[in-house]
DNA sequence: TACTTAAGTGAGCGCCACTTACTTTGTCAA
DNA sequence: TTGACAAAGTAAGTGGCGCTCACTTAAGTA
């Protein structure tokens, strides 16, 4: 693949095509939905010809799948973030984690959507499942202070899954219409707080 | 549209297309993801001409909003099936109206992802928004029951949506292979009676 | 029987995913 | 310095799909 020589693959003759791809779908799927991009679209919009994806991306999924890690690497970056200067484990910290884990849903519904509703090639994306946990690695670690026991301890990471879940349907019922301007869903950082609240008190109450 | 005289919209030469195209586009979401479908192709699978299903559907997103109208009824009726000759109320029936959602995204993840991965032509769809309001109403009406108040009081509500964000997120990231056979995701059950005892718990202690 | 209209046909247009053969360009070894 | 090599990009072509349009068929009405 790459010559052994060189340190890393370097960019001939387009700067860095695969992040201008990458870039150039991101705003594509936001502007007219997962379903609503194009390969060529996104080359025309990148200055190269049709055929070019193809020497970075082996085909469609593989592009998408690398637009879904991408932004999973984004959301874990802006979770950490949130929490900066927060007390480690605090209310204060997982709320705030939570607020931005639902405010970048609302930022880029579609990169959103594309993230958690690929149906095709897991198994063959470990990137993606990386990309993945790492992401949850943020929540899992703030419980694990809040509680005060080790994230290792599978109650622990039990209530991690219960407060990510939380925020995760939270976030996706937000960006649906289905839902929108209706009654009984309550603001962002009210709904956190008390759901956040909720689970982390069964928790303490001994699960 | 309809000629006046005739009490239904008759189906003429075919027997009912409109409802074999969306039986046929369930199966091949099913089978190769919701983007994996084509309308080329649930035509053949009807037996009919490639431009037949655009006398009923005004294009591909019409169809797939349909499929995914009919989607939440058969989720609606789901819920309902399950919580039929349980207390009104109960834990038991809440916990089992739960299971039936997850059950449903388990058993057919790629119409589930379908019915909430729909970026687009929101607005123009009434049945969708009402065909999830409807299925939301069976939640909203348990959750009354349980806590004894009116449906239509804000808390209630409230309470009544931190269930169905549980449970949706749960049941998102159960069919994500992000996470699979990971340490810390709970059986569906358990997590169930702990999530909704902790959410109808915080509601019980005044919100 | 003639009229109307919904339902379906089949050909055709433009776009797209993907392939293949070719050209260009940077890198390294001799 | 040069010449081989591999990565990166081009151009043209194939087949399929979304969608349209002019047309035919069938059912109900008067």
């Amino acid at each position: 693949m790459t010559p052994a020589t060189s340190k890393e693959p370097r960019n001939f003759h387009h700067g860095d095509l695969r992040a201008q791809l990458i870039l150039a779908v991101r705003a594509l799927v936001e502007a007219q939905g997962a379903d609503g991009f194009s390969i060529a679209e996104a080359a025309r919009a990148a200055g190269v010809s049709s055929g070019a994806p193809y020497k970075h991306f082996e085909d469609r999924r593989a592009l998408l799948r690398a637009v879904a890690s991408d932004g999973l690497e984004r959301l874990r970056v802006a979770m950490l973030a949130a929490k900066d200067g927060l007390r480690p484990g605090s209310l204060d910290a997982i709320a705030a984690i939570g607020l931005a884990y639902i405010a970048f849903a609302k930022a880029q519904p579609g990169l959103f959507r594309l993230m958690f509703g690929l149906t095709d090639g897991h198994e063959k994306s470990a990137e993606l499942a990386e990309a993945g946990q790492r992401a949850f690695a943020v929540v899992l670690e703030a419980t694990a202070d809040h509680v005060g026991q080790s994230a290792a301890t599978s109650a622990v990471q039990e209530t991690a899954y219960l407060l990510w879940t939380l925020v995760h349907g939270h976030a996706f019922l937000s960006i649906d219409a289905k839902r929108k301007d209706q009654a009984g869903r309550p603001d962002d950082e009210y709904y956190v707080r008390r759901a956040s609240a909720a689970i982390l008190g069964s928790h303490d109450r001994g699960l």
